[in-house]
DNA sequence: CTAGCTGCAAACCCTTTGCAGGACG
DNA sequence: CGTCCTGCAAAGGGTTTGCAGCTAG
């Protein structure tokens, strides 16, 4: 049976009041200042484990991102300072793609990332 | 001045006869039945240099796969074997989308990504 | 010739893992 | 109290880099 700790929540809290797609390391150095002791391993595991139970999302650049958002919606990298926006307008056709049967196999999940630079650069 | 070597054109050529979007890896092994004293380092200095170049693309997933292949076209990748497929038939809107501005930017490419397990597994 | 490329080996860096001690329920 | 979780440190594994020798043009 899964343990709530004192760890996993102020992980998951964290992620979860951010929206800039934080990497395993920024999660580890922002809860470090709320609990010094914690390890990093601790912050990967809770991380992979909250991703296996499909509570937050990773997302796959040069640096597993992590976003505590699990809605569907696009993602804006820039190619620059490799911030990450949320595009909420691209959500319209979710329902529509979800479960769809390709000719490969049941689509369980999706992701659209844009690339290009951002506008603060 | 670039210069055409004899491991730049058999990791290109073998990149593009091939659609099962290999590692970095994977192409070394398969160029190094044809050129036995090749090294990981120039496959993955070539690789790089022609994403860079855009001459091909770099999917970024646990491990990065390359697509000779910078025609825009959708993924599925198998959450089981990994294997990725092409999925053509979501190109439709690819010139609608290329060089849309939106409020975070200019999209100068995108990717699309479809997770599930595939019909082989 | 000579700038650019290659092979080698070592360095890098993010991520995972083994283990012993700690704490949730 | 028995699991499950944590912290530490070390291992792992993909990728990058420094350097000396090589080669395309």
């Amino acid at each position: 049976m899964e343990r709530k700790t004192h760890q996993k929540k102020e992980v998951l809290d964290f992620l979860k009041s951010v929206c800039n797609h934080p990497s395993a390391d920024m999660v580890y150095l922002a809860v470090k200042k709320r609990i010094p002791s914690i390890s990093r391993a601790t912050v990967y595991r809770i991380l992979k484990n909250a991703v296996a139970r499909k509570e937050i999302q990773e997302i796959s650049a040069d640096v597993y991102r992590y976003d505590g958002n699990v809605l569907c919606h696009a993602h804006f990298i820039c190619e620059k300072c490799h911030r990450i926006y949320d595009l909420k307008d691209f959500c319209q056709d979710c329902s529509i793609l979800r479960n769809k049967k390709t000719k490969v196999g049941k689509i369980r999940k999706y992701t659209i990332n844009f690339y290009g630079i951002c506008e603060k650069c």
